[in-house]
DNA sequence: CTGAAAGCGCTTACAG
DNA sequence: CTGAAAGCGCTTACAG
């Protein structure tokens, strides 16, 4: 009795165990395995079960690059922040990287650092991998960005943001009303007796900007709107910028009554220096931040802030790409996930 | 005179320009394109200047997948981390890629959760798509990481340690001493007087227990090690837990004249619970942290602490790997980046 | 429902 | 130094 003789690799095999390998051992085509591996209906469930368990026994494990290459779709989703340096950004990462990993993707990310041609730069080296699927900060980008997604027909879901007009729009996003978010914490200041109600931003990328927007309509519908209480600097948001930035208003507008910030770390910066200035919070001026980041809750006093919810939009998002990239059509286009004011000390 | 007609693509071509155009518009054969614009010695330079040129005006891209699949190796550079939830790691991650972005490399990242079998499944997924590089942090893996990373043969630096023992090692890895860095601040805190330092750590990762050998060793040395002084949970770090560790130590070792915690974080919490509790920083306790985070010179009082070369090290270890990917030899298997104690106001 | 064959777009011995 | 050919490990019309 002689057994077959092994199969004869080529000297360039790499050693994996291959689809042939599976298909060899189970007795069918490889067709029949790639079909049956990849749950295509139309495949004999008895045919599956097989194949399922030989290809366990095998350890078998689809090689990305060659379904990659035979497919022109790799399990690779990219995704496009603006900067690793913010929590907020990073935590919409780690959400949204993990649910992906859980579906069987890789996730390619890119930071853009608020720019917009690196960040066409960076799409157009993520494309080339073919991805399943894009995740991309915000509804602002350039015009050959946009064409670059609209050609490369990848599903495409945007964070944080929503549209500001409510018509039916192709855009699938997960986010929130930013200006709403603005002027809902603009309103609870002035309903708590805040008169003259500054407020201060950095960054001054497109939402930091709506969130403006949103105090200047919240103090003009109260009829308290003043011009000179916009503080707004183009340097990267940081706690020392927010310390900065509370020693000049407080000696230019000592008759301001509350600080709004467009980030929690100015905020928490503002409220350090004020203990160092000796300045009371909130007895002399309120303090409020925006999106409720690590230590707001452990600052003296707690900072008042709009809770945001990253982590759900990072999540929400990935489940709405999955969604999208199986063919499917997810059951909104714009997701929006709200925020929330929490009230603490310093206001 | 009739113009040759159009190549006929087969209706599973992706529309991408191929190597085999650019071969066709510049005369020579796919493989002459393809060893002269990797760089491959051996070419005709005035051939590698042609074909330059034309895959340049075709706007010739590689297809990774292709690439990948026939080479056996990919641009992804693999890198496995803790958390995303740590400044220190998010720092190094953010280096590492860019520097790795600029030579051409995609980064793909996993998160350990500093769960060890975790790690394993990650790397188990990354070499899947036969990364032409690896960073990982920490020297302490499971056996079968160790096996995987060792029978992939790809080329891996390992982060933030170095090992302990002096004996030459084919292990890369770019780092600091941390018992070093332990032992100095603990040094320190003795030179500026203090006797009774207690260390409280959370998270306990194999670098937060050297830093605490460190303080044992240097305490040890002074005669003034006491077992009591140590507070390790095992708990993540955070703000939260740093102010209630503190409120614990006051509590139960009124005595304690200094607290050095494993990480900044712990000690911004202890900062914000001390100005709470109305006990003074430094003339009833001193403080002192690790890492020199965002806010630690923003602190009231400001933070003494160890500063880590976080970003150095994610730029050199990437730079390492650069070397390694080439097929060269680094200059050095261990690269010491150090550390500097930082002497601000709450010691 | 299944299989043989072609093809995805590269790289790489091999021969010259 | 260059080219023809095989091969990487899959998927996908096409035919049955």
């Amino acid at each position: 009795m002689l057994s077959p003789p092994p199969p004869i690799k080529s000297h360039r095999a790499t050693g994996r165990v291959t689809l042939s390998d599976v298909a060899r051992a189970a007795g069918v085509s490889s067709s029949t395995v790639s079909r049956a591996l990849r749950g295509e209906r139309a495949v004999d469930p008895l045919l599956i079960e097989r194949v399922t368990a030989v290809s366990r026994m095998l350890g078998y494990v689809p090689d990305p690059a060659a379904r990659a290459l035979a497919s022109a779709h790799s399990n690779h989703v990219a995704i496009l922040i603006p900067l690793l340096s913010n929590t907020l950004f990073v935590d919409l990462l780690d959400a949204a990287q993990t649910t992906l990993r859980a579906a069987g993707f890789q996730t390619l990310m890119g930071v853009t650092h608020y720019n917009e041609s690196e960040e066409e730069q960076l799409l157009r080296e993520q494309l080339l991998h073919r991805p399943a699927g894009l995740l991309i900060t915000g509804l602002d980008h350039n015009p050959s960005t946009h064409k670059l997604m609209a050609n490369s027909r990848v599903p495409c879901v945007h964070l944080m943001d929503l549209p500001t007009d409510q018509q039916a729009d192709a855009t699938y996003c997960v986010g929130f009303r930013q200006t709403d978010a603005g002027a809902a914490m603009t309103r609870h200041l002035f309903k708590r007796g805040r008169r003259r109600i500054a407020f201060a931003a950095a960054q001054l990328d497109p939402r930091v900007m709506q969130r403006l927007y949103g105090w200047r309509q919240a103090l003009q519908e109260a009829g308290a709107y003043d011009p000179t209480l916009e503080w707004l600097n183009p340097a990267p948001s940081s706690l020392a910028l927010g310390g900065l930035m509370f020693e000049q208003i407080m000696q230019q507008h000592p008759k301001v009554d509350a600080i709004f910030f467009c980030n929690d770390d100015l905020a928490q910066g503002a409220l350090l220096a004020a203990l160092r200035l000796g300045i009371s919070v909130p007895s002399e001026v309120a303090i409020a931040g925006f999106n409720d980041l690590t230590g707001s809750d452990q600052m003296v006093p707690t900072l008042t802030t709009v809770r945001t919810p990253r982590a759900r939009i990072g999540e929400a998002a990935a489940q709405m790409l999955l969604t999208l990239m199986q063919g499917e059509v997810p059951a909104l286009t714009h997701l929006d996930l709200g925020y929330e004011i929490v009230q603490r000390e310093s206001s």
